[in-house]
DNA sequence: TTCTTATTGCAAGTCTATTGCAAATAACAT
DNA sequence: ATGTTATTTGCAATAGACTTGCAATAAGAA
C-alpha cells in the first residue's frame, strides 16, 4: 500500500487524490508488467471501473511528473508503457517478440560506458535506454 | 556512389530504380545524420524534387527490406529514422536534448551482457537497442 | 514504340497521444 | 451541512506518424 505516500506527493503540488487516480495506481501496483495507457483503460473497464482513456493519459502524466512511475519507450512498440518506481531501482527490460511478455533485467552495464562516451564525444550524458528483444522460454 | 549495387538489389527482387528512389538514396548518402521520413520529404521539397510523403515511406520500407538502411527508433522521439548501412557496422547513438544533433557511437558494449541475459532469463536474445541522450558540446 | 507491371500520388483511414471546454467533484471555508 | 473555489473529468476535436486502396503514371522489356 503506497497510497499515503502518494497522496502526500499529490497534495504537496496542489493536486488531489481521486478515485480514478486510485484505480490507476492500484492496477499498476498489482500488475507486474509495464502497462500502456490503453491496457490500463481496458483492464479497468473490465473491472467495471468507469474511466476515460484521456483521464488515464493525464493520470500517467501526473504520476510521471511526481516521479512515481517510469515511462518506458520499448523498441518498435509505438506506444509508451509505465511501471511503478516503488522499490525498484534503475533497470532494463527484455520483451518476447512472439507473446509480448516483458521481463525485468536487474542490471545496468552502462556506468563505465557512459564515462567513456562522455570522454569521447564531449557530450554530458543524461539518460540512456537499453532494451532487448528475443524469444522467451515458452515461445522458443 | 552505391547506386549500381542498389540497382542490382532492386532488380533481383523484381523492383525498379526510379527517380524518387534515387533522390531518397542520394539524400541519405550525402547526409551524415539519420533522417526521418518527414525530414527527407521536406529536404527534397526544398531541393525542388517532386515526391509525395507516402512515397518516401514506401521507399524507406523497400530499402529496409533490401537491408540497405537501418531503421532507428530513438528514445522519446515518436518517429523512425533511417541511415544507410553502406560501410558502417553495428553501432549506437547519442542525441542532444537541446539541438537534436545525433552522433554515432562507434561501439557496442553488449556482447557479454547478451550472453549473461540469455543465461539468466532463458530468452534467446535477438536484438537490442541502446541509445544515449544528453547535451552536446555546443549546447552545454 | 508498345506492352506489361511496378510505382506513384492522392485521399482516406489507423493508432497513439494531446488539447479545449463545460460539467462534475474534491478540498476548504463558512 | 452548505456554499465556494479550484482541480479534475469526460467528451469531442485535433495532432502527428504511419498505412492502405485505387486509379493514373512511368520503368523496363520486347
Ligand atoms: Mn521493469
Ligand atoms: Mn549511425
Ligand atoms: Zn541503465
Ligand atoms: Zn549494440
Amino acid at each position: 500500500m503506497l497510497e499515503p505516500a502518494i497522496k502526500k506527493g499529490l497534495r504537496a503540488t496542489g493536486r488531489r487524490m481521486t478515485r480514478t487516480r486510485q484505480a490507476v495506481l492500484a492496477l499498476l501496483e498489482r500488475t507486474h508488467q509495464p502497462l500502456s495507457a490503453t491496457e490500463i483503460f481496458e483492464q479497468l473497464h473490465q473491472e467495471k471501473v468507469s474511466i476515460d482513456l484521456v483521464t488515464v493519459y493525464r493520470t500517467l502524466h501526473v504520476l510521471k511528473e511526481l516521479g512515481l512511475v517510469v515511462q518506458l519507450d520499448l523498441h518498435q512498440e509505438g506506444l509508451l508503457r509505465y511501471e511503478l518506481k516503488e522499490g525498484r531501482t534503475h533497470h532494463h527490460h527484455i520483451r518476447c517478440q512472439v507473446c509480448g511478455r516483458i521481463v525485468d533485467l536487474l542490471l545496468c552495464p552502462l556506468k563505465k560506458v557512459t564515462k567513456l562516451i562522455e570522454r569521447q564525444t564531449q557530450f554530458i550524458v543524461d539518460e540512456h535506454t537499453l532494451e532487448f528483444t528475443g524469444l522467451c522460454p515458452e515461445c522458443q
